[in-house]
DNA sequence: CTTCACATGTAAAGCGTTACATGATTTG
DNA sequence: CAAATCATGTAACGCTTTACATGTGAAG
């Protein structure tokens, strides 16, 4: 009679896209990419066997196709049911487990060789070129919400994620920079 | 004769903090939360297990405790070898992987219920505290690298990693503040 | 004499990705 | 008809944490 871990936030992505509008699998894939995906990702191993496990559990259903398959393979469409919101209610009050952070940039920046630094400045160019990359698709994301979500009752927390990313982006740009000035005097 | 997966870094953090001074398992433990705890973790149930992997492979060897344990059982110190090193250098050069960011705290933004908003700015208050706790905490930290490490080839290389975590964390409060006010003046 | 800090290690379980298997339909 | 895209699912593997097991010496 042990509390169990229950640490697994996956369900709760699934759930929480699912009260946006049902979807299959696949588009769960495909809307986590494009909408959370500078913060989360799923892969497909993840969904099919954790919506199989939602849907008996009863916090999900199947539903009718809206939008039935263009080409391909039949689809399963999936809803979330009134047991599945509340799961996902009561598990937005919990206190979000903070996972520890982990990058292997920084890592090799921290025990770089200072008479190699050029090896791992590198890595600190591809990484500035990435974040910039990035800037351009939320530029993207931001114009889409204005038009497609101009009133939907979620529309200030998706741009308060995407701010997030922008923020996050020049922070990371601006220590690329810092980075490659304080290695270039140096040298 | 597939190509192997070969993606942990674990057994190079372990080297490369070898690589500064030889430790323990316990004061790897310690040095990682001490000096790369904001962009890394490591577990005693890795360290111990790739200790012993490192050393039959012969990329860290058994030495005499330079600092013999004060209290309790007897501690092994281990120093990494000319091998060891290379692996490191090698792996230095590799392009680092970027793991898929996960964000429990944006995941609950994102599914906010904005007439629950409540629930979820709770949260972004504690991710502030804690932010504005780690400045406190790079402060100190600065000081340190400043005092102890002035002569040291590396410092400028430490000195990066911690203004990462500076620039993370200021760019995390503003987010925090932005998100605070923006759904203070839609309540 | 009990608690704390030091110290090492193993076992089990959870989480997550990757690779593989399968198959239909559209497009060139 | 070949290739790309749509679509679902399983199996294997690897990484990591958590819990457990064990034991010592110092401090209060």
């Amino acid at each position: 009679m042990k509390a169990r871990k229950r640490t697994a936030s996956t369900p709760y992505s699934i759930l929480g896209l699912l009260a946006i509008e049902p979807m299959s699998g696949y588009d769960i894939h495909r809307a986590a990419n494009e909408t959370i995906g500078h913060f989360w990702s799923e892969s497909f191993g993840q969904i099919y066997p954790t919506l199989a496990r939602l849907a008996k559990d009863g916090l999900v259903r199947r539903v009718a196709d809206a939008t039935p398959a263009r080409a391909g393979r039949r689809r399963t469409t999936y809803a979330t049911t009134a047991r599945g919101r509340a799961a996902l209610a009561a598990w937005r009050k919990r206190p979000p487990v903070l996972q520890p952070p982990r990058s292997e940039l920084l890592l090799k920046v921290f025990f770089c060789d200072p008479r190699r630094a050029q090896d791992v400045l590198l890595h600190v160019r591809a990484a500035r070129a990435f974040e910039q990359a990035r800037r351009a698709t939320y530029r993207v994301w931001r114009g889409r919400i204005r038009r497609e979500a101009a009133d939907h009752p979620s529309r200030d927390a998706w741009l308060a994620t995407l701010r997030y990313g922008e923020l996050h982006a020049r922070a990371v740009i601006q220590w690329c920079d810092e980075t490659l000035r304080a290695f270039a005097a140096a040298s």
